[in-house]
DNA sequence: GCAAAAGTGTTTCACTTACACCCATGA
DNA sequence: TCATGGGTGTAAGTGAAACACTTTTGC
């Protein structure tokens, strides 16, 4: 499958569907909104981005959407949202989690969808390695072109969650790498929240979480006193789902 | 519909399919975790009650399940919920929220199902109309039988859903009349908490929200000082569910 | 009057916020 | 040595928790 053709929803010929006439026929698709930071120029803060694959055909043929597909039986929705961003941007995710399912009668023009709608984290080295072509680009995310389905409203949903999740658990710490000095990660928060955060503060903050461990190496090659590498505390989890084991 | 037939999940027969043979079928159906609030006898505080179905067909025939069926293509998924529930149970809910999406591969036996679930309050004096019979039984929400499906893992993650929604929004009015006590609205909050609350604070807390507004009826009848009756006001929501306009 | 819940006042404590200040490094 | 971000200290402010105390009713 190409990323083109994994632009997700009423994708009506994908499967042969030989009911497809029918009409209380319901179509069951998974799409995926992926962040990840990317540092804007001359030292401005970092901002959100997401990829966004054309359409090939109607409905909203040319027009952007979020990555996603019809579900196979043999996968659950978490591997089918996996697997399928991987096959349209080749992202391997550090955190994926399950958004919502928009079932509204009327958000396909023609065909009865529901979606169940994933998000995803990426960092910075994997979303350097996203292809980037004719059929899939990234933009700011809040600065989205026009694009199919509600696939808008669900962006809106998307980072009011993210950013709503910030505030109470570690999920920033899916935006790094293996190791990270505290003013990466408060650009992290910072950029996701969009307000400027106490440096003092802020490493109080993350130091009384235990979320983070302090390794004996520093980031030399800056401009000023080499700040300490933390690396993330793997005994406490990113979040908090309750009883439900994975997500 | 009967109750019992509302049984939801896999119920194989339930829609003709011709292509039900296709192993790569994937069925959708919604579910609900209903919730109450039932005082128990002599004095003790109220706690959790839900309504569940007989199934009355394979798999797991005989045993008790959430209410549910399969989504109508005329109809979105919360109002699917909504029919469901009532045609199963009579309940009208006061406040009705998804849940989560169900979709491992091995949930139902013999067959794919995608369950979108959703959850409910109703008030008390909505649980009384609630039919109960041979194929609806209400249990305690932590002392269930053993349920179809992984619907006993679904119910605890509604009551984790349940409970932590509760510390930081306004739910707990759902459970109860138009008019209703500083004390009764506690108990709610105790009986869902599973732990006391001070009342002098709990007074505070409520009244710094805004979230209620007090009449100048007073409850007579106690065998003490009447309290003064409170209403919900309407203008502060019970929840922040973000940039989506209803649920 | 007495018991008990309704309702008010007050102290304490934990935690956030703001910001002053010292430290260590590259240029 | 100086500019700058790394890192520590500390005082003010905010809000929750604990609990003493007053009020109002039924019996």
């Amino acid at each position: 499958m190409t990323a083109s053709e994994a632009a997700h929803a009423p994708s009506v010929a994908s499967l042969p569907r030989p009911e497809s006439s029918r009409t209380d026929e319901v179509v069951l698709a998974v799409s995926t909104v992926i962040f990840a930071l990317r540092a804007s120029e001359a030292g401005a803060p970092a901002t959100l981005w997401l990829p966004v694959v054309r359409r090939i055909r109607e409905p909203f043929h040319g027009l952007w959407a979020l990555p996603g597909g019809p579900v196979q039986a043999s996968e659950s929705l978490a591997e089918s949202a996996g697997r399928n961003l991987h096959e349209t941007t080749s992202l391997a995710p550090q955190y994926l989690e399950q958004l919502y399912a928009f079932g509204t009668v009327d958000r396909s023009p023609g065909q009865r969808v529901v979606s169940i709608v994933y998000w995803a984290l990426v960092r910075p080295d994997e979303a350097e390695r996203a292809m980037e072509g004719e059929n899939v680009r990234w933009y700011p995310a809040d600065d989205l072109p026009e694009l199919a389905f509600d696939h808008n409203t669900i962006v809106e949903y998307a980072l009011w969650r993210l950013r709503t999740k910030m505030e109470y658990s570690q999920i920033a710490h899916a935006f790094l790498g293996e190791r990270f000095t505290l003013a990466q990660l408060r650009e992290v928060y910072e950029a996701v929240l969009r307000r400027p955060l106490d440096p003092a503060n802020f490493r109080r903050q993350v130091e009384s979480t235990k979320s983070i461990v302090a390794t004996d190496e520093r980031l030399s090659g800056g401009r000023h006193r080499p700040p300490r590498l933390y690396k993330y505390n793997e005994s406490v989890g990113l979040v908090d789902n309750g009883p439900l084991p994975g997500l």
